[in-house]
RNA sequence: GGGUCCGUACCCGAGAGGCCAAAGGGAUCUGGCUGUAAACCAGAUGCGCAAGCUACGGGGGUUCGAAUCCCUCCGGGCCCA
Protein backbone atom coordinates (compact mmCIF):
# COMPACT_ATOMS: atom_id res chain seq x y z
CA UNK A 1 0.00 0.00 0.00
CA UNK A 2 1.30 3.38 -0.91
CA UNK A 3 1.24 5.99 0.45
CA UNK A 4 -0.92 7.84 -1.97
CA UNK A 5 -3.23 5.47 -1.83
CA UNK A 6 -3.74 5.60 2.04
CA UNK A 7 -4.10 9.12 1.41
CA UNK A 8 -6.84 8.95 -0.62
CA UNK A 9 -8.78 6.18 1.40
CA UNK A 10 -8.59 9.07 4.39
CA UNK A 11 -9.80 11.71 1.95
CA UNK A 12 -12.68 9.06 0.82
CA UNK A 13 -13.78 8.07 4.38
CA UNK A 14 -13.82 11.44 5.36
CA UNK A 15 -16.20 12.42 2.77
CA UNK A 16 -18.03 9.56 3.40
CA UNK A 17 -18.65 9.96 7.23
CA UNK A 18 -19.28 13.35 7.21
CA UNK A 19 -22.56 14.46 8.89
CA UNK A 20 -23.56 10.83 9.17
CA UNK A 21 -24.42 9.29 12.97
CA UNK A 22 -23.29 5.73 12.97
CA UNK A 23 -20.48 3.89 11.07
CA UNK A 24 -20.69 -0.11 11.91
CA UNK A 25 -17.64 0.20 12.21
CA UNK A 26 -15.35 2.11 10.23
CA UNK A 27 -12.15 -0.03 10.73
CA UNK A 28 -13.97 -2.80 8.63
CA UNK A 29 -15.08 0.37 5.96
CA UNK A 30 -11.48 0.95 5.61
CA UNK A 31 -10.75 -2.50 4.61
CA UNK A 32 -13.59 -2.82 2.39
CA UNK A 33 -12.53 0.83 0.60
CA UNK A 34 -8.55 -1.39 0.56
CA UNK A 35 -9.11 -4.06 -1.40
CA UNK A 36 -10.32 -1.43 -4.43
CA UNK A 37 -12.89 -3.10 -5.90
CA UNK A 38 -16.21 -0.86 -6.23
CA UNK A 39 -18.76 -1.56 -3.42
CA UNK A 40 -21.94 -2.70 -3.08
CA UNK A 41 -23.85 0.17 -1.24
CA UNK A 42 -27.72 -0.53 0.09
CA UNK A 43 -30.28 1.85 0.31
CA UNK A 44 -34.00 0.23 1.04
CA UNK A 45 -36.72 2.51 0.08
CA UNK A 46 -40.42 1.79 1.14
CA UNK A 47 -42.43 3.43 -1.04
CA UNK A 48 -45.07 4.25 1.63
CA UNK A 49 -45.44 7.98 0.26
CA UNK A 50 -44.89 8.80 -3.48
CA UNK A 51 -42.95 12.52 -2.82
CA UNK A 52 -39.46 12.53 -2.12
CA UNK A 53 -38.94 15.70 0.62
CA UNK A 54 -35.49 17.13 1.71
CA UNK A 55 -35.44 14.44 4.45
CA UNK A 56 -35.12 11.79 2.41
CA UNK A 57 -32.54 13.15 0.34
CA UNK A 58 -30.31 13.09 3.12
CA UNK A 59 -29.49 9.52 2.45
CA UNK A 60 -29.73 9.86 -0.71
CA UNK A 61 -26.87 12.51 -1.17
CA UNK A 62 -24.73 10.08 0.84
CA UNK A 63 -25.63 7.29 -1.36
CA UNK A 64 -24.46 9.71 -4.32
CA UNK A 65 -21.55 10.48 -2.67
CA UNK A 66 -20.62 7.43 -2.82
CA UNK A 67 -21.10 6.83 -6.03
CA UNK A 68 -19.27 9.92 -7.20
CA UNK A 69 -16.14 7.86 -5.73
CA UNK A 70 -16.53 4.62 -7.70
CA UNK A 71 -19.22 2.50 -6.13
CA UNK A 72 -22.64 0.99 -6.83
CA UNK A 73 -25.48 1.88 -5.23
CA UNK A 74 -27.75 -0.93 -5.09
CA UNK A 75 -31.51 0.70 -4.64
CA UNK A 76 -34.25 -1.40 -3.03
CA UNK A 77 -37.38 -0.78 -4.02
CA UNK A 78 -39.17 -1.75 -0.59
CA UNK A 79 -42.42 -3.35 -2.58
CA UNK A 80 -43.19 -6.24 -0.26
CA UNK A 81 -41.78 -4.73 3.18
CA UNK A 82 -43.89 -1.46 2.29
CA UNK A 83 -47.06 -3.89 2.74
CA UNK A 84 -46.10 -4.78 6.06
CA UNK A 85 -45.36 -1.70 7.45
CA UNK A 86 -42.18 -0.54 9.25
CA UNK A 87 -42.59 -0.02 12.84
CA UNK A 88 -39.87 2.41 12.71
CA UNK A 89 -40.95 5.51 14.95
CA UNK A 90 -44.20 4.33 14.93
CA UNK A 91 -46.25 4.44 17.95
CA UNK A 92 -48.78 2.54 16.66
CA UNK A 93 -49.07 0.34 13.69
CA UNK A 94 -48.76 1.40 10.81
CA UNK A 95 -51.26 0.43 8.14
CA UNK A 96 -50.40 -2.01 5.30
CA UNK A 97 -50.77 -0.74 1.67
CA UNK A 98 -51.87 -2.43 -0.92
CA UNK A 99 -50.35 -4.05 -3.94
CA UNK A 100 -51.31 -1.62 -6.29
CA UNK A 101 -50.44 1.96 -4.75
CA UNK A 102 -47.12 0.72 -2.98
CA UNK A 103 -46.28 0.05 -7.25
CA UNK A 104 -47.58 3.46 -7.96
CA UNK A 105 -45.60 5.31 -5.19
CA UNK A 106 -42.49 3.15 -6.44
CA UNK A 107 -42.60 4.55 -9.46
CA UNK A 108 -42.75 8.28 -8.59
CA UNK A 109 -40.15 7.63 -5.89
CA UNK A 110 -37.38 6.18 -8.80
CA UNK A 111 -38.67 9.59 -11.19
CA UNK A 112 -38.15 11.48 -8.11
CA UNK A 113 -34.59 9.76 -7.06
CA UNK A 114 -33.17 10.85 -10.47
CA UNK A 115 -32.61 14.13 -9.16
CA UNK A 116 -29.80 13.14 -7.15
CA UNK A 117 -28.34 9.76 -7.67
CA UNK A 118 -26.31 8.77 -10.94
CA UNK A 119 -28.01 6.39 -12.76
CA UNK A 120 -25.83 5.93 -15.83
CA UNK A 121 -24.93 2.44 -16.55
CA UNK A 122 -22.81 0.55 -14.13
CA UNK A 123 -23.70 3.48 -11.22
CA UNK A 124 -27.17 2.05 -9.85
CA UNK A 125 -28.77 -1.45 -10.02
CA UNK A 126 -32.54 -0.93 -8.76
CA UNK A 127 -34.18 -4.20 -7.42
CA UNK A 128 -37.60 -5.41 -6.03
CA UNK A 129 -37.51 -6.88 -2.64
CA UNK A 130 -40.98 -8.69 -3.90
CA UNK A 131 -38.81 -10.25 -6.00
CA UNK A 132 -37.57 -12.03 -3.14
CA UNK A 133 -39.22 -11.94 -0.39
CA UNK A 134 -42.89 -12.70 -2.09
CA UNK A 135 -41.87 -15.77 -3.24
CA UNK A 136 -41.01 -17.39 0.60
CA UNK A 137 -42.85 -20.14 2.07
CA UNK A 138 -43.90 -20.83 5.76
CA UNK A 139 -40.44 -23.21 6.03
CA UNK A 140 -38.32 -20.14 5.31
CA UNK A 141 -40.12 -18.11 7.57
CA UNK A 142 -39.29 -20.70 9.87
CA UNK A 143 -35.83 -20.72 9.51
CA UNK A 144 -35.54 -17.03 9.07
CA UNK A 145 -37.37 -16.18 12.38
CA UNK A 146 -35.15 -19.17 14.17
CA UNK A 147 -31.67 -17.01 13.52
CA UNK A 148 -32.99 -14.47 16.30
CA UNK A 149 -34.51 -13.99 19.65
CA UNK A 150 -37.30 -12.46 20.96
CA UNK A 151 -34.82 -10.59 23.46
CA UNK A 152 -32.48 -9.34 20.44
CA UNK A 153 -35.80 -7.96 18.94
CA UNK A 154 -37.33 -6.45 22.03
CA UNK A 155 -33.95 -4.63 22.37
CA UNK A 156 -35.31 -2.17 19.58
CA UNK A 157 -36.59 1.45 21.90
CA UNK A 158 -39.63 1.65 19.27
CA UNK A 159 -40.74 -2.18 20.39
CA UNK A 160 -40.02 -1.92 23.80
CA UNK A 161 -41.47 1.10 24.71
CA UNK A 162 -44.82 0.41 23.05
CA UNK A 163 -44.43 -2.89 25.15
CA UNK A 164 -43.86 -1.19 28.13
CA UNK A 165 -46.91 1.33 27.67
CA UNK A 166 -49.28 -1.26 26.41
CA UNK A 167 -49.36 -0.42 22.89
CA UNK A 168 -50.15 -3.02 21.09
CA UNK A 169 -47.23 -4.27 18.13
CA UNK A 170 -48.72 -6.45 15.59
CA UNK A 171 -46.30 -9.74 15.39
CA UNK A 172 -45.58 -9.16 12.00
CA UNK A 173 -44.15 -5.85 12.94
CA UNK A 174 -41.78 -7.90 14.63
CA UNK A 175 -40.41 -9.81 11.08
CA UNK A 176 -39.95 -6.48 9.73
CA UNK A 177 -35.92 -5.78 10.56
CA UNK A 178 -35.84 -9.45 9.56
CA UNK A 179 -37.03 -8.90 6.24
CA UNK A 180 -35.11 -6.18 5.81
CA UNK A 181 -31.98 -8.30 7.00
CA UNK A 182 -32.62 -10.82 4.41
CA UNK A 183 -32.89 -7.86 1.64
CA UNK A 184 -29.10 -7.25 2.48
CA UNK A 185 -28.27 -11.08 2.41
CA UNK A 186 -29.85 -11.13 -1.24
CA UNK A 187 -28.00 -8.69 -2.80
CA UNK A 188 -24.87 -8.81 -0.71
CA UNK A 189 -24.68 -5.34 0.25
CA UNK A 190 -21.05 -4.39 1.25
CA UNK A 191 -22.30 -1.52 2.91
CA UNK A 192 -25.85 -0.39 4.24
CA UNK A 193 -26.96 3.37 4.38
CA UNK A 194 -30.16 4.84 6.22
CA UNK A 195 -31.48 7.23 8.42
CA UNK A 196 -30.65 6.74 12.26
CA UNK A 197 -34.14 5.17 12.40
CA UNK A 198 -32.60 2.28 10.87
CA UNK A 199 -30.07 1.20 12.82
CA UNK A 200 -31.53 -1.64 14.34
CA UNK A 201 -32.89 -2.72 11.15
CA UNK A 202 -29.76 -2.34 9.38
CA UNK A 203 -27.72 -4.12 11.97
CA UNK A 204 -30.37 -6.96 11.27
CA UNK A 205 -28.71 -7.25 8.26
CA UNK A 206 -25.29 -7.99 9.47
CA UNK A 207 -26.25 -10.63 11.48
CA UNK A 208 -28.07 -12.54 9.04
CA UNK A 209 -25.52 -11.91 6.65
CA UNK A 210 -22.75 -13.18 8.79
CA UNK A 211 -24.99 -16.12 9.44
CA UNK A 212 -25.32 -16.49 5.48
CA UNK A 213 -21.86 -16.92 5.78
CA UNK A 214 -21.33 -13.27 3.93
CA UNK A 215 -18.93 -10.50 5.32
CA UNK A 216 -21.30 -8.18 6.99
CA UNK A 217 -22.45 -5.19 5.61
CA UNK A 218 -21.01 -1.73 7.18
CA UNK A 219 -24.07 0.27 8.46
CA UNK A 220 -23.65 3.85 8.06
CA UNK A 221 -26.80 5.99 9.28
CA UNK A 222 -27.77 9.37 8.42
CA UNK A 223 -29.11 11.92 10.79
CA UNK A 224 -33.02 12.59 10.45
CA UNK A 225 -33.77 16.31 9.03
CA UNK A 226 -35.82 18.53 11.29
CA UNK A 227 -38.91 19.71 9.44
CA UNK A 228 -39.44 23.21 9.05
CA UNK A 229 -40.60 23.75 12.63
CA UNK A 230 -37.41 22.87 13.90
CA UNK A 231 -38.55 20.67 16.20
CA UNK A 232 -40.11 17.31 14.54
CA UNK A 233 -38.48 15.39 12.16
CA UNK A 234 -39.40 16.42 8.40
CA UNK A 235 -42.30 14.41 7.16
CA UNK A 236 -45.04 14.67 4.99
CA UNK A 237 -47.90 14.11 7.05
CA UNK A 238 -46.47 17.04 9.68
CA UNK A 239 -47.10 19.05 6.73
CA UNK A 240 -43.30 20.43 7.90
CA UNK A 241 -41.74 19.37 4.68
CA UNK A 242 -39.88 20.68 1.40
CA UNK A 243 -40.54 17.99 -1.36
CA UNK A 244 -37.87 18.00 -4.15
CA UNK A 245 -41.05 18.57 -6.58
CA UNK A 246 -42.05 21.41 -5.55
CA UNK A 247 -41.90 24.75 -7.72
CA UNK A 248 -38.70 26.90 -6.67
CA UNK A 249 -40.77 29.74 -5.06
CA UNK A 250 -42.53 27.59 -3.09
CA UNK A 251 -39.32 25.88 -1.93
CA UNK A 252 -37.50 29.16 -1.55
CA UNK A 253 -40.14 30.07 0.61
CA UNK A 254 -40.46 27.40 2.48
CA UNK A 255 -36.57 27.48 3.43
CA UNK A 256 -36.64 31.08 4.58
CA UNK A 257 -38.93 30.31 6.49
CA UNK A 258 -37.13 27.91 8.79
CA UNK A 259 -35.68 28.40 12.03
CA UNK A 260 -32.23 30.25 11.65
CA UNK A 261 -30.36 27.25 14.50
CA UNK A 262 -31.48 24.88 11.81
CA UNK A 263 -28.99 26.63 9.19
CA UNK A 264 -25.99 24.60 9.46
CA UNK A 265 -28.02 20.97 9.36
CA UNK A 266 -29.51 22.15 6.04
CA UNK A 267 -26.08 23.13 4.75
CA UNK A 268 -25.00 19.58 6.03
CA UNK A 269 -27.43 17.44 5.15
CA UNK A 270 -29.56 18.83 2.25
CA UNK A 271 -27.05 20.14 0.05
CA UNK A 272 -24.83 17.26 -1.29
CA UNK A 273 -22.51 19.68 -0.54
CA UNK A 274 -18.96 18.16 0.43
CA UNK A 275 -17.59 18.80 4.06
CA UNK A 276 -15.23 20.99 3.02
CA UNK A 277 -17.76 23.82 1.68
CA UNK A 278 -20.14 23.02 4.60
CA UNK A 279 -17.46 23.63 7.06
CA UNK A 280 -16.73 27.11 5.36
CA UNK A 281 -20.23 28.40 5.28
CA UNK A 282 -21.09 27.33 8.56
CA UNK A 283 -17.96 29.19 9.92
CA UNK A 284 -18.55 32.31 8.12
CA UNK A 285 -22.13 32.24 9.35
CA UNK A 286 -20.91 31.68 13.04
CA UNK A 287 -18.08 34.34 12.53
CA UNK A 288 -20.88 36.82 11.85
CA UNK A 289 -18.90 37.39 8.32
CA UNK A 290 -22.45 36.16 6.48
CA UNK A 291 -26.03 37.80 7.95
CA UNK A 292 -28.15 34.84 8.34
CA UNK A 293 -30.65 36.10 5.99
CA UNK A 294 -28.34 36.07 3.42
CA UNK A 295 -27.23 32.49 4.95
CA UNK A 296 -30.86 31.58 4.16
CA UNK A 297 -31.22 32.81 0.88
CA UNK A 298 -28.10 31.37 -0.16
CA UNK A 299 -29.78 27.96 0.83
CA UNK A 300 -32.61 28.55 -0.81
CA UNK A 301 -30.90 29.13 -3.95
CA UNK A 302 -29.11 26.00 -3.60
CA UNK A 303 -31.94 23.82 -2.84
CA UNK A 304 -33.52 25.40 -5.85
CA UNK A 305 -30.94 24.83 -8.20
CA UNK A 306 -30.48 21.34 -7.21
CA UNK A 307 -33.80 20.15 -7.84
CA UNK A 308 -34.88 22.65 -10.92
CA UNK A 309 -31.60 23.43 -12.73
CA UNK A 310 -29.15 26.24 -12.34
CA UNK A 311 -30.59 29.34 -12.33
CA UNK A 312 -34.47 28.51 -10.50
CA UNK A 313 -32.62 29.31 -7.07
CA UNK A 314 -32.28 33.04 -8.41
CA UNK A 315 -35.66 33.19 -10.18
CA UNK A 316 -37.03 32.08 -6.97
CA UNK A 317 -34.98 34.24 -4.91
CA UNK A 318 -36.56 37.29 -7.25
CA UNK A 319 -39.50 35.88 -7.36
CA UNK A 320 -39.57 35.89 -3.64
CA UNK A 321 -38.84 39.43 -3.04
CA UNK A 322 -41.42 40.87 -5.63
CA UNK A 323 -44.13 38.72 -3.31
CA UNK A 324 -42.96 39.18 -0.23
CA UNK A 325 -40.70 42.81 -0.09
CA UNK A 326 -43.02 44.65 -2.70
CA UNK A 327 -46.19 42.93 -1.69
CA UNK A 328 -46.80 42.03 -5.41
CA UNK A 329 -49.45 39.59 -6.09
CA UNK A 330 -47.20 35.87 -7.31
CA UNK A 331 -46.76 35.36 -10.94
CA UNK A 332 -48.44 32.02 -10.74
CA UNK A 333 -51.72 32.49 -9.15
CA UNK A 334 -54.28 29.84 -9.79
CA UNK A 335 -57.15 30.67 -11.48
CA UNK A 336 -60.57 29.79 -10.45
CA UNK A 337 -63.80 30.12 -12.48
CA UNK A 338 -67.25 30.85 -11.00
CA UNK A 339 -70.35 30.86 -12.24
CA UNK A 340 -72.05 34.26 -12.92
CA UNK A 341 -75.38 32.59 -11.87
CA UNK A 342 -73.32 32.11 -8.19
CA UNK A 343 -73.10 35.48 -7.46
CA UNK A 344 -74.19 37.79 -5.66
CA UNK A 345 -72.71 35.91 -2.87
CA UNK A 346 -70.76 36.14 0.52
CA UNK A 347 -67.42 36.92 0.52
CA UNK A 348 -66.84 33.96 2.95
CA UNK A 349 -68.93 31.76 0.82
CA UNK A 350 -66.62 33.03 -2.16
CA UNK A 351 -63.46 32.31 0.01
CA UNK A 352 -64.52 28.20 0.23
CA UNK A 353 -65.95 28.20 -2.93
CA UNK A 354 -62.38 29.02 -4.51
CA UNK A 355 -60.50 26.44 -2.44
CA UNK A 356 -58.61 29.59 0.05
CA UNK A 357 -60.29 27.99 3.12
CA UNK A 358 -62.21 24.37 4.04
CA UNK A 359 -65.23 26.32 4.55
CA UNK A 360 -67.52 29.13 4.68
CA UNK A 361 -67.58 29.90 8.37
CA UNK A 362 -63.60 29.89 8.22
CA UNK A 363 -63.83 32.26 5.30
CA UNK A 364 -65.94 34.17 8.02
CA UNK A 365 -63.49 34.00 10.57
CA UNK A 366 -60.29 34.67 8.30
CA UNK A 367 -62.13 38.07 7.22
CA UNK A 368 -63.02 38.86 10.86
CA UNK A 369 -59.19 38.44 11.38
CA UNK A 370 -58.01 40.67 9.05
CA UNK A 371 -56.74 38.17 6.81
CA UNK A 372 -58.25 38.31 3.48
CA UNK A 373 -58.01 41.11 0.83
CA UNK A 374 -59.72 41.70 -2.42
CA UNK A 375 -57.22 42.75 -4.66
CA UNK A 376 -54.43 44.08 -1.98
CA UNK A 377 -57.29 45.80 0.14
CA UNK A 378 -58.03 44.05 3.06
CA UNK A 379 -61.96 43.65 3.79
CA UNK A 380 -62.75 43.82 7.41
CA UNK A 381 -67.01 43.09 6.79
CA UNK A 382 -67.10 39.35 7.30
CA UNK A 383 -70.74 39.64 6.28
CA UNK A 384 -70.01 41.10 2.43
CA UNK A 385 -71.91 40.70 -0.24
CA UNK A 386 -69.50 40.58 -3.62
CA UNK A 387 -71.07 41.20 -6.83
CA UNK A 388 -69.78 39.20 -10.09
CA UNK A 389 -68.36 42.41 -11.25
CA UNK A 390 -66.29 43.20 -7.95
CA UNK A 391 -64.23 40.45 -8.15
CA UNK A 392 -64.08 39.12 -11.75
CA UNK A 393 -60.19 39.14 -13.13
CA UNK A 394 -59.12 40.34 -9.04
CA UNK A 395 -57.05 38.55 -7.17
CA UNK A 396 -58.24 36.92 -3.56
CA UNK A 397 -55.75 36.82 -0.75
CA UNK A 398 -55.91 35.11 2.23
CA UNK A 399 -53.14 34.99 4.77
CA UNK A 400 -49.83 35.15 3.65
CA UNK A 401 -49.50 32.85 1.31
CA UNK A 402 -52.65 31.75 -0.89
CA UNK A 403 -53.69 33.92 -3.54
CA UNK A 404 -56.74 32.93 -6.08
CA UNK A 405 -58.05 34.77 -9.07
CA UNK A 406 -61.34 34.94 -9.67
CA UNK A 407 -62.98 34.57 -13.06
CA UNK A 408 -66.15 34.91 -13.64
CA UNK A 409 -67.76 32.09 -15.55
CA UNK A 410 -71.10 31.94 -17.90
C1' G B 1 -61.21 -19.12 27.68
C1' G B 2 -62.08 -16.27 32.76
C1' G B 3 -61.55 -11.57 35.39
C1' U B 4 -60.79 -6.42 35.10
C1' C B 5 -59.92 -1.58 33.13
C1' C B 6 -60.09 1.70 28.98
C1' G B 7 -61.91 4.18 23.91
C1' U B 8 -63.69 12.17 24.39
C1' A B 9 -62.36 17.31 19.00
C1' C B 10 -55.61 17.34 15.02
C1' C B 11 -52.88 15.17 19.66
C1' C B 12 -52.73 14.70 25.03
C1' G B 13 -56.47 15.12 28.47
C1' A B 14 -60.73 16.92 32.02
C1' G B 15 -65.85 15.84 32.29
C1' A B 16 -69.47 11.04 35.76
C1' G B 17 -77.62 12.60 33.78
C1' G B 18 -79.35 18.95 32.25
C1' C B 19 -75.48 25.16 33.23
C1' C B 20 -71.39 20.70 27.23
C1' A B 21 -69.84 22.33 20.68
C1' A B 22 -67.55 19.86 25.66
C1' A B 23 -62.22 22.75 30.89
C1' G B 24 -56.79 22.80 30.33
C1' G B 25 -52.35 22.04 27.57
C1' G B 26 -49.95 21.13 23.02
C1' A B 27 -50.46 21.99 17.85
C1' U B 28 -52.27 24.92 13.99
C1' C B 29 -54.22 29.44 11.89
C1' U B 30 -55.02 35.00 11.62
C1' G B 31 -53.33 39.87 13.00
C1' G B 32 -49.06 42.93 15.17
C1' C B 33 -43.56 43.29 15.50
C1' U B 34 -39.58 41.14 12.15
C1' G B 35 -35.37 38.90 8.24
C1' U B 36 -42.34 34.99 5.73
C1' A B 37 -36.35 33.46 11.56
C1' A B 38 -36.68 33.18 16.87
C1' A B 39 -38.90 35.48 20.99
C1' C B 40 -43.05 38.28 22.28
C1' C B 41 -48.26 40.48 22.18
C1' A B 42 -53.58 39.97 20.68
C1' G B 43 -57.23 36.75 18.84
C1' A B 44 -59.29 32.33 16.52
C1' U B 45 -59.89 26.90 16.07
C1' G B 46 -67.22 21.41 14.21
C1' C B 47 -70.94 22.87 10.20
C1' G B 48 -74.79 26.49 8.91
C1' C B 49 -76.36 33.77 7.21
C1' A B 50 -79.61 32.03 10.76
C1' A B 51 -83.31 28.98 13.18
C1' G B 52 -80.58 24.97 14.01
C1' C B 53 -77.72 20.50 12.81
C1' U B 54 -73.99 16.90 13.53
C1' A B 55 -70.33 15.19 17.17
C1' C B 56 -67.66 12.16 22.84
C1' G B 57 -65.50 3.92 19.22
C1' G B 58 -70.45 1.38 16.42
C1' G B 59 -75.57 -0.10 17.23
C1' G B 60 -79.71 -0.45 20.54
C1' G B 61 -82.21 0.98 25.12
C1' U B 62 -83.63 3.81 29.93
C1' U B 63 -84.98 9.08 30.69
C1' C B 64 -88.67 15.07 29.66
C1' G B 65 -83.23 15.17 28.88
C1' A B 66 -77.13 11.00 27.96
C1' A B 67 -70.22 12.10 26.51
C1' U B 68 -72.15 10.75 31.37
C1' C B 69 -76.84 5.03 33.26
C1' C B 70 -78.04 -0.16 30.96
C1' C B 71 -77.35 -3.97 26.89
C1' U B 72 -74.57 -5.43 22.90
C1' C B 73 -70.80 -5.23 19.18
C1' C B 74 -65.88 -3.49 17.73
C1' G B 75 -60.90 -2.06 19.18
C1' G B 76 -57.15 -2.10 23.00
C1' G B 77 -54.44 -2.73 27.90
C1' C B 78 -53.46 -5.59 32.30
C1' C B 79 -54.00 -10.08 35.43
C1' C B 80 -55.18 -15.37 35.54
C1' A B 81 -55.38 -19.87 32.46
Amino acid sequence: MTTAATGSIDDALRILTAGTVHCIDTDELRTKLETGRPLRVKLGIDPTASDIHLGHTVVLHKLRQFQDLGHLAVLIIGDFTARVGDPTGRSATRPPLTADVVATHAQTYVDQVRAVLDFSPGKLELVHNADWLAPMDMADVLRLTGRTTVARIMERDDFSTRFREGVPIALSELLYPLLQGTDSVEVRADVELGGTDQLFNNLMGRQLQAAAGQDPQVVITTPLLEGLDGQKKMSKSLGNYVGIAEPPAEQFGKLMSIPDALMPRYFALATGWLPDRVEATVAALESGEMAPVDAKRLLGRVVADLYHGEGAGEAAEAEFDRVFKAHAVPSDVPVRTVAAAEFPMRLARLLAVTGLVPSNKEGRRKIEQGGVRIAGERVTDPDLEVGAADVDGQTLQVGKRAWVTISVGG
